[in-house]
DNA sequence: CGCCCTATTGAGATTCATCAACTGCGGTGG
DNA sequence: CCACCGCAGTTGATGAATCTCAATAGGGCG
């Protein structure tokens, strides 16, 4: 019997600060069951409905998680930064699709390794949990985006969310691994409103965005006004 | 030390199609923990940021589970039904705020019991993991309620969500504990969206609203349709 | 140098929110 | 028993935010 049960779904959660398995890592077990893989801009890494074989850790570049209906509208769920784990199946199959933004490595290993250390570990149990719950927590956060905000809200929301995920904002530019057409199905909106929002603070001075892979947050206090609603 | 980690969150899911518990159910431990409570309409069972204490389990009524904004704009995030497990808070505190709907009886336990109980209960941790899981695949569905549907696609999507979660639709009508401004809120519109799409569907003949709490539906291939996007 | 892809900007259309009036039902009290 | 009140829901008219469609700009690569 596995503990990994029942509904399917993805995840991707920052396990730690560097993106290999470490010793001390609750997930280090894995390391010794693990191979590493390529992949390039757009290429699948698995898709939604997919038997869910391989959950993985991202080493380098980022991937998207989305949700693509028959009418090709896509939503994505979540950005995978170097660091986090995703892919994360408990149940046979994929609940999102996973695509690359660029070029990518990642660390891949066997789901039944992981229900079988799960079952000895507590450590690993406990992480287990606690990436979910920090998927979770995020994902209610991501509705109230969705749900209640404006389009340049989301925005400077979305900023701060990736400045916040680096570890610890520094003054220098954030690097936006994904193109304005994936923040602009992050945060329901179309590119050109995600262009226009940006344009905005830019003018405002809130940022600056050397190239399109680059933004410099250059009023915090400000932005986390602009996102909050304060007019 | 603890099964139940790091972040906060709040969550709600059915565990079984009978509201209490029973023999055979993975949570059936903590029956002999747990104390019934009543609220009424509009009261809160407890608020995000609250020092997390308890988790619920719903007998009978209906609560909302939701995020509300310093702004007054509120973000429900799921809708507890009769059966479903709710304040499943994994760190300190609740991360979202629970509301009754109308009259709600709650059977209440320690938080630390589940932790205790987790630990030797192989069958439980399953059962903790597939809460969680069936938890996040929800949100990831509402995500795209959101991000990618129009007002009529969502109502009608609502409905059918509702109408699933009830145990095997027979044809009578639908019972929606809930109040127009919860729906709103559920899905990211303003109560006369809300009412303008379900007056839609009556005229369209796929509903009759026999009062405020029923819905019937009375074509759901053809709902199904609109909330796919079908013209 | 020129092409392609992505991003940006502009103009007009559409959806949804806002504001306001009205309806219907349930409860309360004369 | 009926009139009134209050709240939730519905409908209508208008306006704002966002989308759509179209044209332009900019960067990277052959």
């Amino acid at each position: 019997m596995s503990l990994l049960v029942q509904p399917a779904y993805s995840n991707s959660v920052r396990t730690s600060l560097e993106p290999f398995f470490h010793e001390g890592d609750a997930l280090f077990p894995l390391k010794a069951v693990s191979t590493s893989l390529h992949f390039s801009r757009n290429q699948t890494i698995f898709n939604e409905g997919d038997v869910a074989r391989y959950s993985y850790k991202l080493l380098e570049g980022g991937v998207r998680l989305c949700k693509i209906r028959p009418d090709g509208r896509r939503q994505i769920a979540e950005f995978v930064l170097p660091g986090d784990v995703f892919g994360f199946a408990l149940d046979e199959e994929y609940s999102l699709t996973a695509e690359a933004l660029g070029d990518v490595i990642v660390l891949r290993w066997p789901r039944g390794q992981v229900e079988r250390l799960a079952e000895e570990l507590p450590a690993l149990r406990k992480e287990l949990m606690a990436m979910l719950c920090r998927e979770l927590s995020a994902a209610q956060e991501h509705l109230v985006m969705l749900g209640r905000q404006t389009a340049k809200e989301r925005v400077a929301s979305f900023l701060l969310l990736i400045a916040n995920r680096r570890d610890a904002g520094n003054g220098d530019p954030l690097l936006l691994p994904m193109g304005r057409q994936d923040i602009a199905d992050y945060l329901g909106l179309t590119i050109e409103t995600v262009c226009r929002a940006l344009t905005d603070l830019k003018r405002e001075r809130l940022i600056e965005i050397p190239d399109r892979h680059h933004v410099e947050l250059r009023n915090l206090a400000a932005l986390e006004d602009v996102a909050e609603g304060g007019e």
